[in-house]
DNA sequence: GGCATGGTTCGAGAATAGTTGAACCAATCG
DNA sequence: CGATTGGTTCAACTATTCTCGAACCATGCC
């Protein structure tokens, strides 16, 4: 079985139009978005995450994204640090963030 | 019961970022997109709609996008008018449509 | 009117996605 | 080490979406 500590991310090349518009297609998964782009967080601090939710709904939340290529997800001492791969992004699909969330 | 002719378009105002993203994260959709960027089509016209799928499979790929506000779907003689709807996109979500299809 | 044409709607089955508890795992703290 | 913490994975279930035939409905043409 693989490794829990570190799990797979498309890279920048392998990003696809339609796996981030879906991903983003989802009103929470945005909101995880949105937080992520003041800066990157450990998802236990998370605040966009819905605290009530058990955590196996947050994991997959997180797999969605990170799956697409629009978040990334590592290891950080016994939590995860999530940072929004806006740079990827941006390279790949310019101005797509801004359009779906609204600029900064 | 409702007349087959005149279907329900939500307008501007009442856009949702979800349904649209949701709507664009197919390619065939996406693909009927890009050829309405281009003007106007006849749905009977349209190169974008593989000619091999079902009729009814097309007008569920039309009612997806018509539903979220993507495309306009009129009545045109005995066919029907497909209009992409970008000035309203543009008013509600700007930069989206060019950053999901590149620009023109 | 009768009929062909182009599309929509309905319903049912297949496929895909979301939700959640339980088991598990690695890192840290005592 | 043993217990705690934060997260992932698995499996089962539910819900949503897709696909497509069949029935239907206007329009336009004869």
């Amino acid at each position: 079985m693989p490794s829990t500590t570190e799990l797979p991310h498309p890279d920048r090349a392998a990003l696809e139009i339609g796996a981030v518009l879906f991903a983003l297609s989802d009103p929470e998964r945005r909101e995880l978005v949105r937080e992520l782009r003041e800066g990157p967080q450990d998802a236990a601090n998370c605040i966009a995450i819905d605290p009530s939710l058990p955590k196996s709904t947050k994991s997959h939340l997180m797999k969605v994204l990170r799956e697409s290529g629009v978040i990334r997800n590592e290891p950080n001492g016994r939590n995860r640090r999530l940072t929004l791969r806006d740079a990827d992004l941006e390279a790949r699909f310019p101005g797509l963030l801004d359009a779906v969330l609204g600029p900064r």
